[in-house]
Formats: C-alpha cells, sequence, structure tokens
DNA sequence: TTGCAATGCGAACAGTGTTCGCGTATAACC
DNA sequence: GGTTATACGCGAACACTGTTCGCATTGCAA
C-alpha cells in the first residue's frame, strides 16, 4: 500500500507535531502571562500540555528558545494591534505564523480613527499604551530586561517582528509626512544618520520604500522613544508611588503635547 | 574590668557587621554588574566574601533582599551623577547611605554645566544616558522588569531613592521655572492632576516645597519620560539593529529638540 | 516486512535558594 | 572573676531548577 494520502500536503506526523509546538507555545504564553519570563518554568509547560519535561526538549532546545519564540510572537502581536488601531493597509501577519493563538485584536474603545492622520496616529500611540498595560509581562518580555549575553539574530524572526512594531507605530507619521503635514524638528533636521537606519522601515513592511529623508526617520524614533518612555516608566510601576490613581490623564497629554509638536494638531492660541 | 571603651560609639561586633555587610553588597554588586540582575547567586556571592552561601542569610532575610538594597544603592548613585552633572547643592548622600563602595561620581567628560539653566538641563540629561551606558546592568536593576508580585514598600529606601533621582533630573527644569523661563506645553496646562503627584520633590530633598502648579508636575514627568525612552530603548538594545554605529547622535539632537520645546533654547529660524 | 527516524519518558546530574542544627566565639551581666 | 545569652558561621539537607542520556515505543518509508 502507498503512502496515505497526505492532508494538505504534509503527513499526519508533521501536522502532530505542528500542534504539540502550538500547544507547547500557548502553554508558555499562560506561563509567562502568570508569573513572568522569569517565572517560566519548563516543567510547568510540560505539565501543562501533559508531557515530561524532558519531552519538551524535542521541540524546543532550551528555555531560552521557548521565550524567543514568545519574544517574536510578542512583537507580532503587538503590531497588529497597532497596525488595526492605525488602520494600516497590510491584512495581518502571514497567516501560518501566529503560531500562538491569541484573540484577535480588537478595535480600541477609543475612536475608530478612520479619517484624518493625527487621530490615526493619537490611536497607535494610544494602542501602544494599551497593549502594555493589557500585557504587562508580555510587555516587560519585549522591553524589559535584556538577555545580558544574548542578541537577536541579525534577521532573526524577532528583528522582523520588532520591524513589524516600528512600522506600525510610524504608519500614520509617514501619512502624515507624505501629505506634507509632519512638522520635523529643527534640531533633528541637521543630522547626519547616513545609511545606518535605512532598514528600519523598508523590505517587506510595505511602508514605500526608502524615500525617507535621515531627519524624517529620527523622528520616527524619537517619537516612539516618548510614546515608549511614558508607557515603559508607568507599565514598569515607578509612576505608581506619584499616580496612586494611575497616570491615563498624563498619557493623553502628553500624545497630545506630541502631536501638536509633530504640527498634526492646530498649535493652541499662546 | 568593666566593658572595652566603645569606638565611634558602637562595639566591635557592630563594626564588624556593618563591615562585613558592606563586603556582601560590593560583592553582589559586582556580580550584577558582571552577569546581571538575574546572575545574581547567593553562593557566588558568599563565596566572593569567603563565606558559606548559609552565612549569607545571617545578613540578608533572602536573595532578594539583596537585588532590593543594591536597587536602592543604585538610585542614589545615579542620582548623585545627575546631582553633580546638574550642580545641585545638596551635597551627596548622608554619609552613612552608600554602603556600597563605588567611585565617586565624576564630572561628566561633556561641559561643566555651570551656568545657564540650559546647559544644566543638558548635562543632567546627558548624565542620565551617560550612567546607564556605563552601568547597563545597573539600569535594568532599576528600570526593567520589576520582580512580578513586587511592590517597594511605601516609604523603603528604595522609594526615597527613586525620588532623589526624580528630584535632581527635575531640579534645573524648576529652576528654569522659577526664572519664568521654562514653557509648559498648553496640553498640559489644562491637566487636574490633583494632589496625586505631590510627594515627588517634596521633604526632604531640597526642591523647596510644593508650590508647583500640576503642570509643571506634569511637564517635569513627561520630561522624564522622553528622555528615559530614548535612553532604555538604546541600553536594552532596541536600536542595535537600526543604529550599528550607535545612537549617541540621535539622542543628543532629541535632546536639543527638548530643550527647545521647554522654551530653554532659541527657537530655530523656521 | 524491515529498518530508520521521530517521539516520549524516567532517571540522573549539576546547580539553585533556603532551612536546620550544630558548634564556637563574643558580648553582657552578676 | 565566672556565667549566661546571643551572634555568627558552617555543613548537611530539602525541594526545586534546566538539561542530558539511554531506553522503549510508535509512525513512516522503502
Amino acid at each position: 500500500m502507498a503512502t496515505i494520502e497526505e492532508v494538505g500536503g504534509e503527513g499526519r506526523r508533521a501536522r502532530q507535531r505542528r500542534a504539540t509546538m502550538r500547544e507547547l507555545k500557548v502553554a508558555s504564553l499562560d506561563e509567562v502571562r502568570e508569573h513572568g519570563a522569569a517565572g517560566l518554568r519548563v516543567r510547568s509547560v510540560a505539565r501543562r500540555v501533559g508531557m515530561s519535561a524532558a519531552g519538551v526538549y524535542r521541540y524546543v532546545s532550551s528555555r531560552e528558545e521557548l521565550l524567543t519564540i514568545l519574544i517574536a510572537d510578542g512583537y507580532h502581536d503587538l503590531a497588529d494591534h497597532l497596525r488595526l488601531a492605525g488602520r494600516g493597509e497590510e491584512e495581518g501577519r502571514p497567516p501560518d505564523s501566529p503560531v500562538t493563538d491569541r484573540p484577535a485584536p480588537v478595535v480600541s474603545t477609543r475612536a475608530p480613527a478612520a479619517g484624518d492622520v493625527a487621530e490615526r496616529a493619537r490611536a497607535v500611540a494610544l494602542a501602544y499604551r494599551r497593549w502594555a498595560i493589557d500585557h504587562p509581562n508580555e510587555f516587560a518580555l519585549l522591553f524589559g530586561d535584556p538577555i545580558p549575553g544574548y542578541a537577536a539574530p541579525a534577521e532573526g524572526p524577532t528583528t522582523q517582528g520588532m520591524r513589524r512594531v516600528g512600522a506600525a507605530f510610524a504608519e500614520p507619521l509617514l501619512a502624515a509626512w507624505r501629505e506634507e503635514r509632519l512638522r520635523v524638528h529643527r534640531a533633528l533636521s541637521s543630522l547626519e544618520l547616513g545609511e545606518a537606519l535605512a532598514p528600519m522601515t523598508d523590505d517587506a513592511v510595505g511602508l514605500g520604500g526608502s524615500g525617507i529623508p535621515p531627519a524624517v526617520h529620527a523622528l520616527l524614533l524619537t517619537t516612539w522613544g516618548r510614546v515608549h518612555g511614558q508607557v515603559t516608566l508607568e507599565v514598569f510601576g515607578h509612576h505608581d508611588w506619584i499616580f496612586p490613581a494611575g497616570c491615563e490623564p498624563l498619557f493623553e497629554a502628553e500624545v497630545e503635547a506630541l502631536l501638536t509638536d509633530l504640527g498634526l494638531l492646530p498649535e493652541p492660541a499662546q
């Protein structure tokens, strides 16, 4: 008897393997959500999927690889949320990539942000914070302590995910720039960053090539940093002793300030 | 014979205890510097000071307490560096507090920043980044992954240290505000933060009480966030794949932009 | 059917943080 | 002075970790 007719181009063994691989990721993600990255125990993951601890190593070479996978996945999830909030055109990640079963990103409670570029930029910034607050342990996994010796492989999945995050964050700003509505700060104009930062929005992200001048590129990065700084301080608890009631108003005000600095909101009368 | 004459008001036993306590801190700090916070091993610390692992627990209740001590100490060290860079009047921390032997903060390679308030603010921002880059593992200890369940005691040493960092960071900006040179962003003016954030610069820090309006307070926080975000992204390696050559120019440009936004530098001709 | 590779498991190893019980040296008290 | 209580340090042990190894078993291909 010849080989059993394969379903979907792969034998049932490969199918099974991918299924338990996904199980492992889901279990790991749950563990991280519950106990943080440092609290991820290989034995717990194994127990969750009904395996022995040793069995896990048939699928993953080390605990660190498990974390790396979660990191890459986390970037993609965050990027999806940002894209959705900013109404980018790219239709999600490639369908075989979202290996972890995450709930599909839901439109933020805030405004739909369909039209104006300022609204879209605001929506993205708020979505960034929203995701961080809703997934603090994953946020810490992505942006917290780096593994001391570890550097992400230059073109590994984590770097690609990160690129998608950057692109999703930058998209409304780039749209504003195309409409010539983006005010680039003078201090950045004189910057000569050379070709070093070209890769951020190029290739495969669908933002339209490398016609972006360095000053705009720099502006994207500083804008991201401005939002990220605020979010990091809040999510990591460094504002707890200042804002027992939560610092959402401060963040939203800072976003408004940021948008006006970018020239996307009318300058208020002095 | 009566009790041996005590030296400095404490018996030699207490003196010995404090000495080995300091030894423990130094050893721990070295370990953290070398292997990161996650790599701090009680047994390594014990080996470094020539003790058994169990002996360490005569001085410290847990590994986590060791880390907590280092955190508090780190805040003070960072605050000292900022103060020195910003030329604050407070003469260092109280002399019994600096339990860890750290090299005395050295004046930044940058300008002395004695006079103008803009220079002082710039110096503080650059010092913030400098310290982070020079002490990446300590920076991660202070601002990286929070211990999932853990919240710093409301008035513990870590909170006090954090307050000193905030105060040192804010000092030049507050000076500018007193000189009525600080431009408070309109988006922050409408903010009603109430009494929630009063404690940041009050009590014992020596910045002159609570006469600071909420909008200025908010501006201090967002300014800190703006600097912190950039530094965090850089130190934690999230700019590596964009800036193989280092992103110092970007940071310095962003600081210039920040200073002009604050009204401390003349607006460049459009 | 035979053979090979994939898969899973239990046991083991080195390492971790932490506790316990034992001595010993030091300080305080009479 | 002697006596007593306390602080200190240590080795052994416990429960736990990530990871490896050898042995079965199972599924697939020739």
